[in-house]
DNA sequence: GAGAAAACGAGAGCAGTGCTCTTGACGACT
DNA sequence: AGTCGTCAAGAGCACTGCTCTCGTTTTCTC
């Protein structure tokens, strides 16, 4: 990846770089909506066509960001995780989703770039995704370790889930490896609870509603973990 | 509402209400990003500057179609509710999510607008949470009713709400009179289950993992359901 | 009913956008 | 040394939201 071999290909990492980083503090500051090209360009001092030797199309200049974006929160998934004891399956759990929502709470634009309505008609998904489930492996490895553990011991207060689930069951397995259907169905709850939470929080649902919704978002992940088993000490 | 008093009024509305609707077809087909003033102006035959007579910006358009989808999905949930008996709660809240979702589907860039990311730079709320909450209350009522019936009887595995929670489900228990905080704490997490359940699917999250959504949908609103203490019959 | 006032559609125009094409210069390989 | 590919620059196209002006038409007021 670094120092590419002729001095021609190191200068075009370094702008490759430059835009995709100016065009991140754009987005930032007035969404992908208001991203330009054109300004992009003005800001590194060159004309708005030669942005398009680097980035054919707004389209991939947006999906190099939202990719830049997939990891920045698998990223920040990942430390959240690793700074807990292995063992401690609830606080992983609690950490996960506060680095999620600290996050979102951080990146706003971006965070609504990844989970917010897909902007440029519908994203080429074949590039995001290997960036895209990083914080869902840290969710699945969590919840594999618990039940390898035998600390995943959920409240038998559910129905389990039809027997047609099992198929898709199978997919989610992969990232949580042993896991039952009916934890599997509760995985997904909690994890689309957590992003509900977030959305409903940062698109402002619960404007003048929610007033502190840190407390409410703490409790209600917590519940979330409960019921997967996560019996917190 | 009908027939304004001058010829000239009746006209305005009429015309407002061909621009809105014609925006809306727009809407649906390329999304809010796609959305033209000019392309609507272009097919009623006026110039685009007669536009601004009626709209005062593309953003007022924008938020006009925000108001008419909050009350078409408050619509279509109020419908799915009144069809249900008023003493079948857990089948008014499966009743409610199925409705949400179903809407979704059929409008998804509607339904992008209303639950994704705020397009324009942050929509003035104040228009609009006349119309926004009309879900929200069919939910509480079902919510209310059921407690009132004395068939809210939540499963006991989850912790109680922090005491700083209380103010905020003050506010929330104005659409759910007489449920007690930790219900109130439930009912945001099924609430926000249920979005980010659908805006999961709809946003391409579950893309090629989850290949059979709808059996999944149903089973995870059942559990929210159980939680929230509605027992199905 | 005549005149003032408001509302209206049309048109030109401004500043901005994504994107394409051509031109000329520089660097990299044979 | 010469060829070839890459590069920045510029002009230009079609489009956008939005503003302003200019006649026309409708409504309100006297």
């Amino acid at each position: 990846m670094s120092a590419g071999r002729t001095a021609r290909e190191r200068v075009r990492a370094e702008l490759t770089r430059e835009i995709t980083d100016i065009a991140r503090r754009h987005l930032a500051v007035e969404g992908a909506a208001g991203l330009s090209l054109r300004a992009v360009a003005r800001e590194m001092g060159m004309v708005s066509s030669a942005i398009y030797r680097y980035f054919p199309s707004r389209d991939d200049l947006l999906t190099a960001l939202i990719i830049d974006g997939y990891n920045a929160v698998g990223e920040a998934v990942e430390n959240a995780d690793a700074a807990r004891p292995r063992e401690d399956h609830a606080g992983r759990w609690m950490a996960v989703c506060h680095a999620v929502r600290d996050w979102a709470l951080a990146h706003p634009h971006e965070y609504a770039l990844l989970y917010g309505s897909p902007v440029p008609g519908y994203k080429a998904p074949d590039d995001t995704v290997a960036a895209a489930v990083r914080d869902t492996v840290v969710y699945g490895r969590i919840l594999a370790d618990a039940h390898e553990a035998g600390a995943l011991t959920p409240p038998d207060v559910l129905p389990p889930p039809p027997a047609s689930f099992s198929t898709d069951a199978l997919r989610v397995r992969e990232v949580m490896p042993g896991l039952p259907d009916d934890l599997v169905a509760r995985a997904l709850a909690a994890w689309t609870g957590l992003f509900g939470w977030v959305s409903f929080e940062l698109f402002g649902q619960f404007n003048s509603v929610i007033l502190d919704p840190a407390t409410a978002f703490d409790h209600t992940m917590r519940c979330h973990g409960m019921l997967l088993g996560l019996r917190s000490g």
